[in-house]
RNA sequence: GCUCCCGUAGCUCAGGUGGAUAGAGCAUCUGCCUCCUAAGCAGAGGGUCGCAGGUUCGAGUCCUGCCGGGAGCGCCA
């Protein structure tokens, strides 16, 4: 319909001789439903060079339109020079039509089809299970791929660990501490480095599968053990929240396959590298750092910035025509080394898209939650999920603006669920299943003769319009990597309908009436269905 | 001290490319089920959009400077 309207107002404007090529029309959504159901302040763009009065100007364009009646019923000058235009009858029920038929792919487009994206998020290195402030990106990332998916990208889904170095070393030492002890060895606190509980469980069960056969096992055994069984909790978790990975990518390839060493060498050649008291420095101050950064330390180990540097390198000469990186606000200081790096080698980075999400809190009865790793005491990503359910764990994360701060109640998630926004679309769904069950048990289920001209209630209405809005916000959320428009379109969805049950009754006596009726809540139910499928909830049928 | 993010109703937060009277949920108050799910609907109260300038026909939205909160500034990741 916008494209109509392009099209028709840019001949407009070339039979008044004024200059349209350069100019985007552009068209919104009034927030008065009595200012019509799309407005374009083009008559204001152009009344500056035009020299006139943008409510002449949009006299003149209205003058030179030929609107087809069956698409636009209506077209006025409004406010300062706004014109609006209103939907015809005829083009809202070809609208629900379309959502009938279409079904499942109602909402989809490929607008980017054949190109290739690369998600990488969640990452998380194998020391320990995902904490509670992990499901922010876990959400964030899973439904920003499925947008992606949606708008005809092929996407390509990446979780980038650190297998490598100390802190693997850290989690072995304190593995192999505790399996130990349960040897009735006397331990060190000093050795345990990872006070969780899951450090203990894993130290039983190797000691439940080996007995003590491992009592002088290297610590290499016990390395391989924790990244394994973390792994393991790590995945458990993930596929609990039907997120999931195509490509797990992990540094020791890069050392393997000898990337380490070529990406060594060839900042090396560009001369952004020097040695300095026994380690490597990577001179980040000419890429606008306030300091250099070590990239291999004086014991010989390289820094995550080394690895980090040749796994960015790998996937742009991987060849996706677009990459996404999606990181915590704390790891926000290594992007722009990182990306430096890369573009010293002579690669191009313009394809990047970082998306760093701001860091989640969660408070409990007006109470913030501590957590410290170092005394075990974390409120895990399982807990959470067990506290609330997988419902709201995927949309809560997901319903603010990732540049926001999540404030997470998790006591009023676990006493208020009825209160729980998820539950409000949930219900609407599960309203509809209903009502449908009801009109088949009165057997009136037949779409066949369904005549939707008949839905002219103002609240049948405003439902449809709101319905044939659902593709622009998939593509909106997926252009702008912003999950929350979706929760927000959703919210309104669900309140149309909401507003429609209660004035008007779906099945009654005028059986072409209901079969109208039903036809829209099918449709309601579609848009309801798919916008969940991206967002990753359940459908209910009854709640 | 420097870099990034945020500041909108009592609380938690939406406000896509600058547009018409700034919204939702929770909380408070008032109505609505002999009828397909009241986990719902309708309505009321509640705001100097942190402060001060600037850009322009028009700023919650863009620019600058302050103030306040968060994150980072490691031979940790």
């Amino acid at each position: 319909m916008k494209e109509y309207l392009k099209e028709q107002i840019t001949e407009a404007l070339h039979a008044l001789g004024l200059e349209a090529d350069g100019i985007d029309i552009q068209f919104e959504k009034p927030k008065v439903a009595d200012h019509g159901d799309l407005s374009t302040n083009i008559a204001m763009m152009m009344a500056r060079d035009a020299k006139k009065n943008p409510r002449v100007v949009a006299g003149e364009i209205l003058g030179k339109l030929d609107l087809d009646p069956a698409r636009i019923s209506a077209a006025e000058i409004a406010g300062p020079g706004f014109i609006n235009f209103r939907y015809a009858s005829e083009h809202l029920t070809e609208a629900l039509e379309d959502i009938l038929l279409r079904g499942d792919a109602y909402g989809r487009s490929d607008a980017n089809a054949g190109k290739t994206v690369n998600v990488e998020w969640v990452s998380a290195n194998p020391t320990g299970p995902l904490h509670a402030g992990h499901g922010r990106q876990v959400c964030i990332g899973a439904t920003i791929c499925s947008l992606l998916e949606w708008t005809g990208w092929t996407v390509t889904r990446e979780y980038y660990f650190n297998n490598a170095g100390n802190q693997m070393n850290n989690l072995a030492t304190s593995i192999r501490e505790r399996y130990l002890a349960l040897l009735g060895e006397e331990i060190s606190d000093e050795n345990i480095l990872y006070a969780g509980e899951y450090i203990a469980d894993i130290a039983r069960a190797i000691h439940q599968e080996h007995a003590d056969t491992k009592r002088s096992a290297p610590l290499e055994y016990f390395r391989k053990q924790g990244e394994e069984r973390c792994f393991a909790m790590i995945r458990a978790t993930l596929d609990r929240l039907s997120v999931i990975h195509d490509v797990f990518y992990n540094e020791d390839t890069l050392y393997s396959d000898g990337k380490i060493d070529e990406v060594l060498t060839a900042l090396r050649a560009k001369g952004v590298v020097y040695d300095k008291d026994e380690a490597v420095w990577l001179k980040t101050t000419e890429f606008g750092a306030d300091k250099d950064r070590v990239i291999i330390k004086s014991t010989g180990e390289p820094t995550y910035r080394l690895p980090d540097i040749a796994y960015h390198r790998e996937k742009i000469v991987r060849g996706f025509d677009r990459i996404i990186d999606i990181f915590g606000a704390d790891h926000i200081a290594t992007i722009p080394d990182v990306l430096a790096a890369v573009r010293t080698m002579d690669l191009r980075t313009e394809h990047i898209d970082v998306i760093i999400h701001q860091m989640v809190s969660f408070v409990n009865e007006g109470e913030a939650v501590k957590m410290s790793k170092r005394s075990g005491n974390v409120y895990y990503l399982e807990d959470l999920i067990d506290d609330v359910g997988i419902d709201a764990v995927r949309f809560f994360f997901i319903m603010r603006g990732a540049n926001s701060h999540l404030e997470f109640d998790i006591k009023l998630a676990q006493e208020q669920s009825e209160n729980n926004p998820v539950y409000y679309l949930q219900y609407a769904h599960a309203r509809i299943a209903s009502i449908l069950r009801f009109a088949e048990q009165e057997g009136m289920a037949d779409l066949a003769q369904a005549q939707l001209a008949l839905l002219a209630h103002e609240s049948e209405i405003a439902l449809i319009k709101e319905l044939l809005r659902f593709p622009e916000w998939v593509e909106i959320s997926a252009r702008t990597c912003e999950t929350q428009h979706l929760c927000t379109y959703l919210h309104s969805c669900a309140t149309a309908f909401h507003k429609f049950y209660h004035d008007c009754r779906v099945v009654t006596e005028d059986r072409a009436l209901s079969a109208a009726r039903i036809a829209l809540c099918k449709a309601t139910m579609q848009v309801l269905r798919n916008g969940f499928t991206i967002i990753g909830i359940d459908a209910p049928e009854k709640m």
